[in-house]
DNA sequence: CCTTGAAGCTATAGTTGCTAGAGACATTAG
DNA sequence: CTAATGTCTCTAGCAACTATAGCTTCAAGG
């Protein structure tokens, strides 16, 4: 059994962020100790790791929530599991077209200005006027992180 | 003069959103009507057009007040705001990088699962376990937004 | 002139995924 | 035994908005 400390220096979580993916009920409500200290076993360690590995594929916690409770449910068909997987292939190739958009655009500014005054400079000039842009790389959608 | 919805309008911004920028600080505080209602002229138009310009390319808030600050000096040097905006795309490669990355191991995991149980799904099995991915992905930094 | 509906006002709380702090209790090394 | 570290709960804060509630003001139609 580890403690929360040891559990997350296992996994590459910060111990609050442990304590908080159980209070959303991410994590199930640990043992504890005689003196009230979580303790884990292996099933909430992989558990863990699962989440943290979803995480780093850039699932949201709504979308891992999902994907566990579909994960403890063995004998039904995975195209539930497949379907969340395949819309956040989706979701990175859209935000992969943006921000290719947005590099050339910072590009063209950074490289075009000569590097003089304010009143000169390219890059304060073309923040303030989109038809100066190549490419339509305005905002879409929602914000999302990545 | 334009009534805060008009302007809202015009540069492709909600209303709350000017509000918002106003009381950060972000946009000067609007002239009133009698009735107590924003007014807005030109120069609020251009400055908010600028914001809005700047959070298309992925600018954060803070470095918008600088480059708005930097653009109300005419007469300075623009190094500052040429370093601001290769900052921002340093930023945007190292993002690009990663989400490169999570492509991949996304396209990886929904082209090898064969669509069966969810004890066989491959998308789950390698959730699971980052050491079946080919790229190492995982989360460097802090989570900015796109 | 009056009414009605849209648009505006302030203030507050919610969103996502954590992170940081305060103040108290538990555990462990020396 | 004591000191240092770890853990506990609870609350608040971060970015950049968005939404809601309960008002007031405005513009247009009858
Ligand atoms: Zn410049
Ligand atoms: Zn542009
Ligand atoms: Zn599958
Ligand atoms: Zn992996």
């Amino acid at each position: 059994m580890l403690t929360i400390g040891k559990l997350g220096e296992a996994a590459g979580v910060k111990v609050p962020t442990i304590r908080y993916y159980e209070q959303i009920g991410l994590l199930p409500e640990a043992e504890r100790s005689a003196g009230n200290q979580r303790l884990y076993g292996r099933k909430a360690m992989e558990r863990l790791a699962f989440i943290r590995h979803a995480r780093d594929l850039g699932f949201t916690l709504e979308a891992i929530r999902d994907l566990l409770s579909l994960s403890d449910r063995p004998d039904q068909s995975c195209a539930a599991a497949d379907a969340i997987a395949r819309a956040q292939l989706a979701e990175i190739e859209s935000r992969l077209a943006r921000l290719t958009a947005l590099k050339a655009e910072l590009e063209r500014m950074v490289v075009q200005c000569a590097g003089g005054k304010i009143a000169d400079c390219r890059v304060i000039e073309v923040l303030g006027d989109h038809s100066l842009c190549a490419t339509d790389h305005r905002h879409p959608e929602s914000e999302v992180p990545s």
